[in-house]
RNA sequence: CGGGACGUAGCUCAGCUUGGUAGAGCACUUGGUUUGGGACCAAGGGGUCGCAUGUUCAAAUCGUGUCGUCCCGACCA
């Protein structure tokens, strides 16, 4: 097949089975495994570290805002769950129960938790008695359960891994500061960090968090057009105060309710990354989350293999002290050609190659994974040339994934005109909306899109409703989505 | 939870129609030759055929049930 041949034949293309190629990726990139308990996988150290470099860079952004970490309980007594009405409508149907335990049947059957905002809620009102203990700002790193009907790896699995936020304040308008500070946070995180463009914006009534006053979110699109929510900060007001009792006595001596927030962002960020960045060689990491940046692979016969070995350990160690995340391999049992495809396959970002043709000019070649660009670079300074490298691949892989957002981000005027497009070019697309939950239904109904966000930012907006043709009180974007 | 497909070696799959000694390629082990885009030769190791149950002298193969995965829907972060 000559130049273009499949360099990966264990992979499904994308263009022929997307969800193939998914599940292929993930299993040959040796991220996860499937699990003997139906919707839960393993998180392989290979996909384990990914969520460690997410998690190293969040939590120091959460501590640089004024948050702390703790950890509650996994099991939530069931009469928590009936004390905010939306909450508990919201999660009921997806909720594991223990209702028994070291043989003998529990009084009051334990939820295990979807997520702690009932939890969070009954301590803080322990806690809290004054307006000088507020604002109180936890974070904690958990795994939750919601049992969904239908898994994905990373996706939408029966447990995941995540962060969640909660925090509790005097007042509405520092709460509302706080969720819109965590959303700047997870906006630049997502596109700085992960090199996924987002669209940041507010949910529409329906697609709310269960018993939040406000959920904002930023909407990531897949090379396939569907959306991932990225990431969710909600402002709850006070109502998971009164149902919890959350009160202090402000600074008039008067007992006042908190308002409280609640954040957070999941292993599904993985799923993201794989689906945005990943394509028919397989994996492809931005340098920032990738638990292996470079591989350095040694080339030559016997008689050179010495003098190429010492030589790659040598540079090795100075791409090590820079702070690089640097792999050697030297086993001599397989091609190079056999890694150069292994190591493309699992997304590591920059492949160093070093043979005796690079000994006598004294330098290495360096191909990159997401351009495929191959170049000769001098040995001397190498590790500062391997930096600018890696900065540069990160900014490329942004620049790539907002180059098809901004192709596959459109607005369209009716329902009609969405339905014709979402089947012959998947992705974005938004449109002026009422208001009304009934017309947001017809859109699902009819097109199979929901609303992803209303925009903070909308550059073609629509004046009417794409449903009733009514005035358009927001602009909202709709997208099929995982 | 409804409809469809699938489950045989670590991986991809053949064998099943028509019941009768468990197969291939890749991977793995050992020895040797190799090394700039998935090297080659030789010799080896590895499988309760997802699980349970029924029919049969005999089940990977036929029936029933069950579990899991994937796809499409419903529900839902």
């Amino acid at each position: 097949m000559g130049k273009n041949k499949k360099f990966v034949s264990e992979i499904t293309p994308q263009s022929e089975d997307f969800s193939k190629w998914y599940i292929d990726t993930i299993k040959k990139a040796d991220l996860m495994d499937y699990s003997p308990v139906r919707g839960c996988i393993v998180f392989k150290p290979e996909g384990y570290e990914i969520w460690e470099l997410i998690q190293r860079e969040l939590d120091q952004k959460f501590k640089d805002t004024g948050h702390r970490n703790a950890y509650f309980p996994m099991f939530i007594p069931e009469s928590f769950f009936q004390k905010e009405k939306e909450h508990v409508e919201g999660f009921n149907p997806e909720l594991p129960w223990v209702t028994e335990a070291g043989g003998d049947i529990l009084e009051e059957r334990l939820a295990i938790r979807p997520t702690s905002e009932t939890m969070v809620g009954h301590m803080y009102a322990k806690w809290i008695q004054s307006y000088r203990d507020l604002p109180l700002k936890i974070n904690q790193w958990a795994s939750v359960v919601r049992w969904e009907k239908r898994t994905l790896p990373f996706l939408r699995t029966s447990e995941f891994l995540w962060q969640e936020g909660h925090t509790a304040h005097e007042t509405e308008a520092e709460a509302r500061e706080e969720a819109m500070q965590i959303l700047e946070i997870y906006r630049e995180f997502v596109e700085n960090f992960l090199a996924i463009p987002v669209i940041v914006g507010e949910k529409t009534p329906s697609e709310k968090f269960p018993g939040a006053n406000n959920t904002y979110s930023v909407e990531a699109i897949m090379k396939d057009g569907k959306a991932v929510q990225a990431g969710t900060s909600h402002y709850m007001g006070t109502r998971f105060a009164e149902a919890f009792d959350i009160q202090f006595l402000d600074q008039n001596n008067e007992q006042a309710y908190a308002h409280t927030t609640s954040w957070g962002v999941s292993t599904r960020l993985i799923g993201s990354l794989i689906m945005v960045h990943g394509d028919d060689r397989g994996l492809s990491l931005p340098p920032k989350v990738a638990p292996t940046q470079v591989v350095m692979i040694p080339i030559g016969p016997a008689k050179t293999r010495e003098q190429v070995t010492a030589k790659t350990n040598e540079l090795y160690s100075q791409l090590k002290a820079a702070g690089i995340r640097v792999k050697v391999d030297d086993n001599p049992d397989q091609s190079p050609g056999w890694k150069f495809n292994e190591y493309e396959m699992r997304g590591i970002p920059l492949r160093i190659e070093l043979g005796p043709r690079d000994m006598e000019n004294n330098q290495v070649v360096v191909v990159s994974r997401v351009s495929g660009e191959k170049k000769m670079i001098s040995q001397d300074n190498l590790a500062e040339q391997i930096l600018h490298m890696l900065d540069d691949a990160q900014q490329q892989m942004y620049n790539k994934a907002k180059q098809f957002l901004d192709e596959r981000y459109t607005s369209v005027d009716t329902l009609d005109e969405l339905k014709q497009q979402i089947e012959e070019n998947r992705g974005f697309y938004l449109a002026g909306w009422c208001g009304s939950a009934s017309c947001e239904h017809q859109v699902k109904e009819e097109s199979g899109a929901t609303s992803r966000n209303i925009p903070c930012e909308v550059k073609d907006y629509k004046s009417k409703c794409l449903v009733c043709s009514e005035e358009a009180k927001h602009n909202v974007v709709f997208a099929r989505a995982y």
